[in-house]
RNA sequence: GGCCCCAUCGUCUAGAGGCCUAGGACACCGGCUUUUCAUGCCGGCAACACGGGUUCGACUCCCGUUGGGGUCACCA
């Protein structure tokens, strides 16, 4: 095919963060557009006002931004496919649904949201199936046209075509669905907007959309879709309907699990893109582990960057069997990538990740965060590396001495830590060069002459200059403190023992 | 429940009829390294859902069963 034939699009409601499952959608179409040159497009679909929530095409944009798709035509940048907000397209719809008025393949519905309920109501009582059953005679659009001048709420009704549908799946192969399993569905709603199937059907085609990679569970939306296209005269677009992504348990990626898991105290899973950036991953690594749900590039391989992917990404390697989302695999992934990204490329996740977090480590400068980093290797998100910085930004008289800490490391063996320290003292206020390499010649010089280990020596002093048990490296967690405020810190731990002796 | 989709280690997956004694990664277990946490290194455990076909030969093809999922709105 053409390359620049290749058009693919996003079309997320702005109903509020990105969801995880949304940013693979995204990152599929993306790959999709990339590999072959063609044109990503962001459309928003807020054709559902009482659902919209403010703010959200900004968070949305962000959050896309943040994971590094861009997009070619969309909200912001534009495009001359546009406008790309359904809310900004009424015209269009409504010019479309007169053709199908007009050419007799949609009718006015007269029932009421109260009627349609009561009729389904009753039918699963009899446990059948409700099948809206067409009107005969259909009324005139004179009709409609008088039942909704006098307030009556009607809607517009599709008349869906008497044969199957056949909808050819790249993913999923060509999947029959027979007549009798499709009603005449609703394309405008009683306060005259389009509803999600014709809006999307209408905007795909004048959008010249060629390839649609969606969600599975729009699979059954898909035969709706195509009869549209036909009665449109529109040309069908390529389908892929992509794996759903599940939790670890087999559940749905919801973002009710968040409250779920606070009410029963525990800490909130991870569900929106957002989540994961104020969790301190890094999106290459996000990118790379989603990329590689319902889709790999066979062999080996699974470490990629975006344009590796991109390279490497074929439609022919979606997979159809669902996924689910492990946790630990991407924080293993995050990991490898904090390890093999530069010392820049990790400074400004460091810091988006405090300015989204609004944490303490704000505070600290760019020098003392790239310390921070160099000395944390092996760390795992950046979340961790605030938990062992957290010593860095608390005052030197407001470090709180953690309990178990300080039993173990400082009280126990008759109060061997609290020795350790008071004879430590003297050397750490002589030493002139306040740097690791004289710290490090200090102390094993020490653990030498004394016949002991450095742990010995060690512990006690993060202890005493941190509250805890964990910090950087000891001497590189002196060095970022400075002589004065780590002395100041030893003599207070000796001081509160004494107030609590 | 009807319709539709799916089915390889706990998880993500490789596998396009003989390359399979089923490979990799994560997790897990054991060991090593280490001043804490975390890394890192070495080793181990672990799967073709089941039953029928087709074939000289099936993880690979077909059918069925079971199991999982999706969908049945004037939501998208």
């Amino acid at each position: 095919m053409a390359s620049d034939d290749v058009r693919v699009r996003f079309a997320p409601s702005p109903t509020g963060y990105l969801h995880v499952g949304g940013a693979r959608t995204a990152l599929f179409n993306w790959l999709f557009a990339r590999h072959h040159g063609g044109t990503f497009v962001l459309r928003i679909e807020d054709t559902d006002r009482s659902r919209h929530v403010s703010d959200s095409v900004a968070k949305i944009t962000d959050d896309l931004r943040w994971l590094g798709l861009d997009w070619d035509e969309g909200p912001e940048v534009g495009g001359d496919a546009g406008p790309y907000f359904q809310s900004e397209r009424l015209a269009l719809y409504s010019e479309q649904t007169n053709r199908l008025l007009e050419s007799g393949d949609a009718y006015f519905a007269m029932e009421s949201p109260e009627e349609l309920a009561a009729m389904r109501e009753s039918a699963a009582s009899e446990k059948r199936s409700l099948r809206y059953a067409r009107p005969d005679p259909l009324p005139t659009v004179a009709e409609g046209l008088a039942a909704r001048e006098s307030g009556c709420g009607v809607t517009i009704r599709f008349k869906m075509p008497d044969r199957d549908i056949v909808v050819n799946d790249l993913v999923l192969g060509a999947v029959r669905i027979a007549q009798e399993e499709l009603e005449d569905f609703v394309i405008q709603k009683s306060d005259g907007w389009p509803t999600y199937h014709f809006a999307c059907v209408v905007d795909d085609a004048l959008m010249r959309i060629s390839h649609v990679l969606r969600g599975q569970e729009h699979l059954m939306n898909t035969p709706k879709h195509v009869a549209l296209q036909a009665a449109l005269g529109f040309s069908v677009p390529a389908y892929a309907h992509l794996p759903i992504i599940f939790n670890i348990d087999g559940s749905k990626m919801s973002k009710r699990d968040k409250e779920k898991a606070l009410k029963k105290g525990l800490p909130p899973p991870e569900i929106d893109v957002h989540d994961f950036r104020a969790a301190g991953y890094l999106p290459e690594a996000l990118l790379n582990f989603i990329s590689l749900l319902g889709w790999n590039p066979g062999g080996d391989r699974e470490e990629m960057t975006l344009d590796e992917t991109a390279g490497l990404f074929s439609v022919d390697r979606i997979g159809s069997a669902n996924a689910k989302f492990d946790r630990d695999k991407l924080v293993a992934f995050n990991t490898d990538w904090n390890a093999r990204v530069s010392a820049e490329r990790s400074l400004a996740g460091l810091k988006d990740f405090a300015a989204v977090n609004d944490a303490a480590l704000l505070s600290l400068s760019d020098d003392a965060l790239t310390y921070l980093l160099r000395v944390s290797q092996g760390f795992r998100t950046f979340r961790d590396i605030e938990g062992k910085a957290s010593f860095l930004v608390t005052p030197d008289d407001a470090i709180e001495y953690d309990p178990k800490a300080v039993k173990k490391v400082l009280a126990k063996n008759d109060d061997a830590g609290y020795a350790m320290l008071e004879s430590l003292l003297g050397p750490l206020e002589a030493t002139g060069d306040w740097a690791p390499e004289p710290l490090e010649a200090l102390l094993t010089g020490l653990c030498a002459s004394n016949g002991i280990k450095l742990g010995a020596v060690a512990q006690p002093l993060r202890v005493a200059v941190t509250g805890s048990t964990v910090s950087p490296p000891i001497y590189d967690t002196l060095v970022i403190l400075g002589k004065e405020r780590s002395m100041n810190r030893i003599r207070r731990a000796l001081e509160l023992r004494r107030a609590t002796a």
